[in-house]
DNA sequence: TACATATGATCAT
DNA sequence: TGATCCTATGTAA
């Protein structure tokens, strides 16, 4: 679930389901119980999203969720909301509306200087109109790493996780195990557009959805089908869509990583 | 019931 | 590079 487009369609959710609001915050598994109580019935002025962090501005202190490999956020109406998990880290409610998280990695409230210190570290993030793709660019230049170790750190592109590195490399025809400062300008201009673009599409659905509809048959990309949404993520030794060989999988990074050998020649 | 695996990241060695 | 943390799910035993 959780690579950057999760995380800015929650902030986008949250933000219009709380925002501005006075919100009750609990932690029902315990773990979270005391920076809850400081910002429990405090407004929430606005949720943020960048890169894979959350961030949730109350009046009274600015809460961040990580939410790991594991966290995952269940919303309800208020009325009907299930009894919080023994899991249930984070309870946000109003009379309306409740979301549960359970499974983050970072739950805990930042000062001034802690959220900061977090958003200097990471790179820019396709999904932020402020973002700037020349800091990822220079950032590319001073690694010797490959590119498809390199578009996971998230000091160079914020926001990127397994499925998108493995599919926008595909679709660049660029194999992960390039050096990546050997990307040429065009190379890097048009992974940073394509990054963007199957970001948004995928914050706007849910989903994330990198084939072309028609290569799949289908007319758009919400018609394509759940077990024909990418090219290459997860698809080690069946065909490659495009070509037909058979897709190849390594470790590269600490990560399995998945490309297509024709398509993305060495 | 147990195990493997997962769209992540950090820390120790 | 390996161990570790967080939780849920699917498959094997």
């Amino acid at each position: 679930m959780p690579e950057g487009h999760t995380i800015h369609r929650y902030a986008r959710l949250h933000r219009q389901a709380l925002g501005g609001r006075q919100v009750r915050v609990d932690s029902p598994q315990g773990r979270f119980a005391g920076g809850a109580a400081r910002i429990d019935g405090s407004v929430l002025a606005d949720v943020t999203g960048y890169g894979k962090h959350l961030l949730y501005h109350f009046d009274a202190g600015t809460l961040h969720v990580h939410l790991g490999l594991f966290g995952r956020f269940r919303s309800f109406p208020t009325a009907s909301a299930e009894p919080p998990g023994a899991a249930t880290r984070l309870r946000l409610r109003t009379d309306d509306w409740a979301a549960h998280l359970s499974g983050p990695a970072a739950c805990e409230l930042l000062d001034a200087d802690a959220e900061d210190a977090l958003l200097a570290r990471l790179g820019p993030d396709p999904l932020r109109p402020d973002a700037d793709p020349q800091r990822a660019w220079e950032a590319l230049q001073r690694r010797r790493a490959p590119i498809g170790q390199a578009l996971l750190d998230q000091a160079v592109i914020a926001g990127i996780g397994n499925v998108f590195r493995a599919e926008a490399l595909f679709r660049a025809g660029v194999r992960p195990d390039r050096s990546a400062r050997d990307l040429a300008r065009e190379e890097f201009d048009a992974l940073w557009a394509d990054l963007a673009a199957l970001l948004t599409v995928a914050e706007r659905s849910g989903r994330i959805v990198t084939v072309d509809p028609a290569d799949v048959g289908a007319d758009s990309v919400e018609e394509v089908p759940d077990d024909a949404r990418v090219n290459v993520y997860r698809r080690a030794d069946e065909p490659c869509r495009r070509c037909g060989a058979p897709v190849a999988s390594w470790r590269l990074g600490g990560r399995t990583v998945f490309a297509c050998p024709v398509c993305q020649p060495a």
